[in-house]
Parts: structure tokens; sequence; C-alpha cells
RNA sequence: GCCGAUGUGGUGGAACUGGUAUACACGAGAGACUUAAAAUCUCUUGCUCGUAAGGGCUUGUGGGUUCGAGUCCCACCAUCGGCACCA
């Protein structure tokens, strides 16, 4: 009988989809396994080969656990949102919607004709209403534990795909989709505060089973490091005193600490105790400072909250400042937390006359905290816009500045620079400062600073240039000195040149260093070009110099004593916030709503999903703003708070958010009330294995670690970690080595293949083109050794199924070491030893007798890997019900160990023969038979036996 | 530059804790069946000297440890992947 795929196999899949032989059951008494492999995103292209090896190597492992008695989850679905998908939409001419569709169906219909055992009653679709109901769901709660936040700053943009994108998005400086170099953009974007989970996502990765390429991977993006953050005080000798003013209600905590820090730097400082705390009244508060304080050129004035109204109104009455600095002061007189204060309320709402108030002052510092639960940092955005000032945002200790020692408002009363260094031991070789050209204090220095023009020239080249540009590998650095301005090294009481260039990037650390160019490679290379001193500190052997009391500690114990005396230990991290909103339209919608009077509102949850609307035109503006936002009917809605009018954020979701969570929603896909029964993902979670591609590491891997441990933080799943164990696959390439692409023209159809021999053939050929997680390219020619392999099995079992053959004793020991071969193979996920081991048995068996329960025992084993030839093999040798459904076999290690042991026999470490000889003879025993032997003989000559080594079963080598 | 992985016949690759290197497959060569071809089956196939028996060499290169190294150690070379002026 000859073996013909075409036939058998559609007839077995639509067995297996009429009995939905492979749905898996909730709550099963069997062990849960759940495995699982990325879920595609259908692309017009159709499925390629690069798809199925990690699909087939998942299902042979589904199956095997199916057969060793688990209860197996293996389900797929659709990652369908996203720009491949758009972009594919708008090359037809059709709805995203349309060619969505159409692609699903095709994907699907391919995926089934190669018999992958998917548990389709668990298919979701991330572009389903119902389901992407649920990742706006989880959106709005990061939005209210404040993870999601809006914020306008210069991120990546690609001006190809006309859209923001994360930093995880870009690679070597191109958009990781189309190649196009990413430009730079001032923007304001939804970001999610992923860096808030740094340290959890990096110590998570200690318990998982993964390979350690993957945690590396993910630990460099993480990029922890440790060091120390100091501050560098910029000499104003002009300053002489300070006044502090205090908030509503008196007392303004962090006052005494600033006192004495001020104090400590010889400053006189005054803390006049406001006349009427409770309900203050700000222009009888002013002149109460100015008949009690000492205010002049030399003066600073600094204000916290309501306190820093009272400063304004000090300008505003006719008095000199030399600066004044205000934190938290209230601009609307409206309060987040909702509290009336009446009095403030009507301090600010007097107004200000704002030349009046420039007049008098030219120098503000504006702190707000990003956190602040009071005063908007919106209201620092209006004075910075009133006064012409910088405005800094920084977390603070407490919120709206309530700690007792909070460093931000101590930097910016003395106008100091933070640097963040990873070497604190090296502070007294600290010779200058460098600040990113971005950094928020040249804007603040800009009247000190002399060649102002020069100084904006340079900071205007670098925001023009993209991150390619800036980092090119052979650019010279550049910087430009900030004439006028000095630091004072709080080691050694020096004033140091301050400089920016754009080699110090703003993002990271503090975005200022302290240069040491004795011990820094590219702090020397900036020092030389522009003849900036240098000072050695740390000597050869690791002990200090040149600093003082600290001269001759070892620089571990020096960075200690140094950061303690200095600053203060800090650790950061590479990692930054996750860009997450698109410009464009095939996404979800963010479900929130911008009112005028209420801020940001989140779209009631009864009201979700927020429905992505049919529109004629989707292709993106390039305007930095979505499709969505053209369409009036439904960006204008009503507040739902005040019910006034509000307008809808018309930005979408980037591909990673349907995908965060996709893992969990198959644990229970028709839920509606919940985005899964925390009793379904208690019995399916973790993921036992995970099927992916290595290119997910930093990014889709990262971010569904995030979510998953933000869910978990807030009770709503029951692991911290979701994926246990992480299995990659090494690319396909084209048979020209290239990556497969539609326009090289080298993507290998896989439908061919299935045409000709078989989807039997085509899984095998896959999981034996090579070891699972290298990198290999496609090449045809091996598959007519896997087709050979199939027929030869095929004609063992049609030409035996009726015999009444009793194993030869070959058969035995064969049969046995296959099942132990294949098993541990699986388990080690060395598919391509697997199927290797098959073709070795079916040459060992040729022409010895073989009984009908070996050749079952062989057809079970091989169901994974074949399953269609196995079902038919099956019903040849008459085997009851689906062969999906039987058990693994048990090996027996005693058919494994023959009766004789054949050693190897060395002279001098040199192979010289064999030697059959009966189990557990001894040395002599092996010794005397050994050197019968004519070779052994031949190599022994007439030299003398010094030593002979011994492995029992194994080996004899004579030392001569 | 930093981090990681890999390097074995003409090709894809195998080799468990150091113990017969080149399993399995492709390709190639020879033969059988056939009028012929395809398909199938059998044999040969790392390199090299030799008519042969038999010998020598061989896991990127060079050293080392060991009775014995693809496997362990040191140095170097090459390829691939990730990060990259990260302080």
């Amino acid at each position: 009988m000859k073996y013909t795929p075409e036939k058998i196999e559609r007839k077995w899949q639509k067995f297996w989809s009429l009995n939905k032989v492979y749905y898996s059951k909730n709550f099963s008494k069997k062990p849960k396994k759940y495995v699982l492999v990325e879920f595609p995103y259908p692309s017009g292209a159709g499925l390629h080969t690069g798809h199925l090896r990690s699909y087939v190597a998942a299902d042979v492992t589904s199956r095997f656990l199916r057969a060793k008695g688990n209860e197996v989850m293996f389900p797929l679905g659709w990652d369908a949102f996203g720009l491949p998908a758009e972009n594919y939409a708008i090359k037809m001419g059709v709805q995203p919607e349309v060619s969505t569709k159409q692609n699903i169906k095709n994907f699907k219909k391919q995926i089934n004709s190669l018999g992958l055992s998917f548990d389709w009653s668990r298919e979701v679709n991330t572009t389903d209403p119902n389901y992407y109901k649920w990742t706006q769901w989880i959106f709005l709660q990061f939005f209210k534990q404040g993870l999601a936040y809006e914020a306008e700053s210069l991120i990546n943009w690609c001006p190809k795909d006309k859209t923001g994108l994360a930093n995880e998005e870009v690679v070597d400086g191109k958009c990781e989709r189309c190649g196009t170099p990413v430009e730079k953009k001032e923007m304001r974007q939804w970001y999610l505060r992923i860096t808030k989970y740094a340290q959890k996502l990096l110590d998570g990765l200690e318990s998982l089973d993964w390979p350690e390429a993957v945690k590396l991977q993910q630990e460099n993006w993480i990029g922890r490091s440790e060091g120390a953050e100091i501050e560098f005080e910029i000499s104003n000798k002009k300053v002489k005193n300070f006044v502090l003013l205090h908030g509503r209600s008196g007392n303004t905590k962090t006052y005494p600490w600033l006192k004495e820090e001020l104090e400590k730097r010889g400053y006189r400082v005054q803390v006049p105790k406001l006349l009427n705390p409770d309900q203050p009244n700000d222009l009888e508060e002013a002149e109460y400072v100015r008949n009690n304080c000492q205010l002049d050129e030399n003066t600073v004035v600094i204000g916290h909250s309501f306190g820093g109204i009272v400063a304004l109104r000090l300008l505003e009455q006719g008095i000199k400042l030399n600066r004044v600095v205000l934190f938290g002061t209230p601009f609307t007189g409206k309060f987040l937390d909702g509290v009336e204060r009446s009095t403030v309320t009507l301090a600010a709402q007097r107004g200000f006359d704002f030349n009046k108030i420039k007049n008098n002052c030219s120098n503000f510092t504006l702190l707000y905290d990003t956190q602040d639960t009071i005063v908007p940092v919106s209201d620092g955005e209006n004075y910075a816009k009133k006064l012409s000032a910088v405005l800094l945002q920084k977390k603070s200790q407490v919120p709206h500045f309530q700690g007792e020692k909070e460093s931000e408002v101590l930097s910016a009363a003395l106008q100091s620079i933070k640097v963040f260094t990873t070497r604190p031991d090296t502070l007294f070789g600290s010779t200058y400062l460098v600040v990113a050209p971005e950094h928020p204090i040249v804007f603040n220095l800009n009247r000190d600073i002399k060649n102002w023009d020069e100084v904006q020239g340079y900071i205007n080249e670098a925001k023009n240039k993209t991150d390619i540009q800036r980092s090119a590998l052979e650019k010279e650095k550049t910087g430009v000195e900030l004439k006028g301005v000095s630091a004072i090294n709080p080691a050694t009481k020096e004033l140091i040149p301050v400089w920016i260039a754009d080699y110090v990037l703003p993002q990271y650390g503090t975005g200022a260093i302290m240069a040491v160019p004795s011990h820094d490679l590219r702090d020397e290379q900036f020092a030389r070009k522009y003849h900036l001193p240098m000072r050695v500190v740390v000597n050869e052997k690791g002990r200090l110099q040149n600093s003082g009391e600290f001269n001759g500690l070892d620089f571990e114990t020096a960075k200690k004593k140094i950061t303690e005396k200095f600053g203060n230990s800090k650790i950061t991290y590479k990692l930054r916030d996750w860009v997450f909103s698109r410009q464009r339209y095939w996404g979800e919608p963010i479900p929130l709503i911008h009112c005028s009077d209420c801020g940001i509102v989140p779209v009631p949850e009864k009201e979700l999903p927020v429905k992505l609307p049919k529109v004629k035109k989707y292709e993106p503006t390039g305007t930095g703003q979505s499709p969505l936002a053209a369409i009036d009917s439904w960006v204008n809605v009503k507040c739902p708070k005040c019910g006034t009018r509000a307008k809808r954020e018309t930005n979408t979701m980037p591909q990673w958010a349907g995908s965060s969570w996709y893992f969990l929603r198959y644990t229970d896909p028709k839920n509606k009330k919940r985005f899964a029964d925390l009793k379904n993902l208690k019995y399916w979670l973790p993921v036992d294995i995970y099927f992916g591609g290595m290119e997910h590491t930093t990014l889709h891997l990262l971010y569904s670690r995030f979510w998953n441990q933000f869910l978990f933080d807030q009770g709503l799943v029951p692991m911290s970690e979701p994926y246990k164990r992480r299995q990659p696959h090494g690319i396909i390439l084209g048979e020209d080595g290239e990556k497969m692409s539609k326009s090289r023209g080298n993507v290998a159809n896989p439908d061919a293949i299935i045409k000709q021999y078989g989807a039997d053939t085509l899984r095998m050929f896959e999981l034996f083109l090579g070891p699972h997680e290298q990198t290999i390219s496609w090449n045809e020619k091996g598959v007519v050794g896997v087709y050979r392999f199939l027929q030869r099995s095929w004609s063992l079992v049609s030409e035996n199924a009726s015999s009444k053959n009793k194993d030869s004793e070959k058969v035995v020991l064969e049969i046995h070491r296959l099942i132990k071969r294949v098993e541990e193979a699986v388990l080690a996920m060395k598919f391509n030893t697997a199927v290797s081991s098959f073709m070795e048995f079916i040459n060992a068996v040729s022409g010895e007798n073989i009984s009908k329960e070996t050749l079952k025992k062989f057809v079970v084993i091989l169901t994974p890997f074949a399953p269609h030839i196995s079902e038919e093999s099956w019903k040849m040798l008459s085997g009851k019900g689906s062969v999906t459904k039987q058990p693994w076999p048990v090996y027996d290690p005693n058919k494994l160990i023959s009766q004789t042991s054949t050693y190897v026999v060395q002279v001098n470490g040199k192979f010289r023969g064999n030697l059959s000889i009966a189990k557990g003879s001894l040395e002599a025993g092996v010794k005397e038979e050994a050197l019968k032997i004519e070779t052994v003989r031949n190599a022994i000559g007439t030299s003398k036996i010094k030593k002979i080594v011994f492995v029992p079963e194994r080996l004899i080598n004579f030392v001569v």
C-alpha cells in the first residue's frame, strides 16, 4: 500500500475538529500544563516557515505532555491591531477591519492544514471589542494608580509610519518596523511608568527557567547601575541672604533642614512667621515681610505654596530681589484634592502685574512636584509662561514637598547642579562639569552666561540632530563652555568651569556629569580637545591620592566614604518610561476624556469598550494627531464627571498593548464581567512553556511581564511572573541567507511542500533543520529525506499490520531505546535529534521480526511529530479510538542493557580495537582478552606496560 | 568599545557527566529493478600515503592540563546577535 498523505491528512484534520479532540478543560483533575506560543499578527503574506518552527515545536511538546497524562492548554489567537496590519490595508485600499478578517481566515486555514493541535475554543482576537474592552480596562487601572501619565517631551518619531515610538521600538536609531531613521519630536504623549517596575522586573528574572541569554538581554536593557548623586553648587558671589516664606497653615516641614543647610554654606537665613497662617491675606502678609526682613538685590526669596504668592507680591510692590524660587505655588486656585482653601484661592485669583514683577527680578526658579496631590503641575506651566522662566518638574519626597528633607528644594535654592556618578571615589579629580544641552539649568542661568548666543546656537544644533548623528561612532566630541558660570567642587572647594556637550544625555541619570578626565576615557578626550585640567586621584594600585583625608584608601572604601560625606547613594536605570500612544487609526482608543474643568477623566467602566469608530479615511495625518481627531462626532462628548462639553483622547495604543495580557484571556476567553476569572487564572497560570522569538526579548516579553506584575500588585492575577519557562527559536532565513521578506522574494511557502509531500513531512522537516534555538537558512533539499523516512515507516506498519511476529532481541532493545531518546529529546527541546532517533530506529529494525505491539508503541510516540500518518497507522494496527488519546509508552531500563559490554581498547590513548566481553568482567580478565587482540599487540610491541587505565564497562587503556 | 553565542566532512548537523569524532539526513559515486526515466532498494563516501595489508592526519588557530580533549584552562582569529558617548 502506497503512502499518500493528501488522502489521509484532510480526513484526520476533519476528525480532530469535529470531535474537539484538543479542547482543554478548566479544573481538570489531571495536572495542568499551559503551553503557549506567541500569537501571530495576521499579515497579508500568509504564514511562513518561520512561524511554523515554533508552532510545530510547541505542538510536539503539547501532544507529548497530553500523552504523558496532563491536561494541556495550547491556545492560539490573533494580534491583529497595529502598524503592519494598517499599512497592509492602506496598500490594498481596504478597511483594516476587512483585510484583517480576510488574513485571519487565511492564516487559520494554513494552520489547520498542518494538523496543529490548537484549542480553538479559546481563540482570542485583539481587535474584537469584547477583547479590547479589557485592554482599555487594564489601561484605566494603570491610570488610576498614577502609572499612566501624559507628558510633553522629546520622543522618537518615525517619519514614515508617522507615529511616536517607544524606546524599545528603536533599533540602531531606526524604526523597528520599517527601518526609517528615527527623528526627535517634542510631543505630548501618554506614558506607562514601567520605570517604577525596573527593580521588580530585574528581581523577577532570577527565579525563572529561562535561557541565560534572554535574561541577560533584559538585565542589560533595564541597565541598573549603582553610584552616587552629588550636588555641585553654582558659585554666585552676590547672594548673601535667604528669606523662606511658608505656606498656608504655617509650617513648611522642610524649612528647618533647609535653613540649616543654607547656614552651613555661610548664608544668612530668615524664616518669618506669617501673620495669619490659617486665613492668610497675601497683600497683608507681603507688607509684613517687607517690614520685618532684609530684602535687597543680594537676597533670594523662597516661597512654598501660598508663600510663593507672597513672594511675587513683594516684587509687584517694588522690592528688587536677586532671585525668587517658587515651589508648589498655586496659580488657578483650584486644588487637586478638592479641599477648599478660600483665602488662598482668593489670593491667587487676584492676579499679578507680571511686567512689574519681571522688572524687579530677572531670575525665577519654578519647582513643581509631578505627584503633587494638591497643586497641579499645570499651575507651574502657567507661571513659567508668565515669568518666561523654566519649569522644573521633579518628584518630591512627600507630595507637595511636605517631607523633612526635600533635596530638590535645596537644589533649586542654591541653583546647584546634581550629577550622577558611579565613581564617587574620583570626586577630587573632577575638574569641570558637563551638562546636557537640554538641561534646564542652562536656561535658568541664561542671564549669567556671557556667551549666550554661542550657547543657544549649540543647543539648537543638538536639538536638530537625530540620535544616529548624535551618537555616531567616529564623531568627535563637541561642546561649549558656559562662560561666566562656575561651579564649586564640594570636595576641593575649587571653582570649576561648566560646559554643555551633547555627549551627555538628558534622559540618563541627572543629565549632568562631573567630568574626571584622568579616570574616564570620554572625559579625557573632551578635556584634551578643549585643554581642560586633569588630576590623577587614584593610583595604579587602586588607592586614593590627591584626595585630602581620603588619601590611601582603596577605591571601594573611598566610594562609600565620599558618598556619605558629599552626596547620596543612588541607583539609576537605563530603562525609560514606555511611550504608549500612537498617532494611528488601527489600535485601541485610549479611554480618556479631556475636560477643561475636571482635567483628564477616565471613561466610566460601564461605558467600555470605547469602540474604534468606522471611518472612510484612516491614513496617518503626520501632524502628530491621530486620524481620530478629525471625527467631530466621535471626539466631542460630555464630561462624565460634570456633564459639560469635553473631548475624547484621540491617540490609540501601540500594538504591544493587546499582546501584553492575551495569555491571561485564554484561561477564560468569553468572560463578560472580568478580563478573566481569578479561579481560571489560578488553575492555569503560570504558563509552563512559552515558545517565541528572540526579537521580543526587550519588547513583548518585557512589556507583558510588566503588565502582569502590575496586575499582580492589584490582586488581579495570582502570579507575579507569568512565564515559567521560555523557549526561544532561531530565525529561519531565506535560502539566500537573508531575512525572509516579500520584497526580496525569498519567502518559503509552506503550502507547496504540503501539497507535494504532506503536512507530516513538513512538520518533521521543520524540526530536523537544526537546533531549535539556532538561526538557520531555509533549504528545501533535505525535505525528501524526511519524506523517505515516513514512507519507510508506512511500509513497516502496513507490511506487518496483520503478521503475528514476535520481536527479535534487537527490536526490543531498539524500541525501548527509541522511547527513551525521544522522551529525553522532547523535554530538552532537541527536536532535531528526536527525528534522527526515529530514522535510526527504522534503519536498525529493517529486516528484523517486529511485533504488532511494538509497532503500536512506535506509532504512539511518532504521533506528536507526524499525527496524520500516526492516526492512519494506528487504524491499520486495529488500535482503538484516536491515537492522540493513547498514553505514552513506558520504556524498561532493563531492556536497554545487553548482556555483553563492548570495551574500547587503547594504547597510549589511541584506539586500537574493540572487545566484547561478558558484563561485570574484572580488570584482569579484560586485560587478558585485550592483549590477545593483534592490533593491540602490534601497537605495544616490545615496550613495557607502565600503567593501565580501566573504566568499567567502557574502556581499557595501556600506557607504555 | 561592552555583553553574549557560535566555529566539526561538499552541505544541514550528532557526540550523555573528558573515553571509538563525523550518528542521522542531504548531495555525490556505483549497482539492482525498468525498453527508458522517475520512484524504490543495496553498497561506497572526512582528508591523506599505499596495489594491498596497514599507517599517518583531522573538530577555527596556537599553547596547556590529562593515560586520553570537539568537550576543561589560557591566548588569539573569524562569524552572528544584543547594547552602545548610560557617566
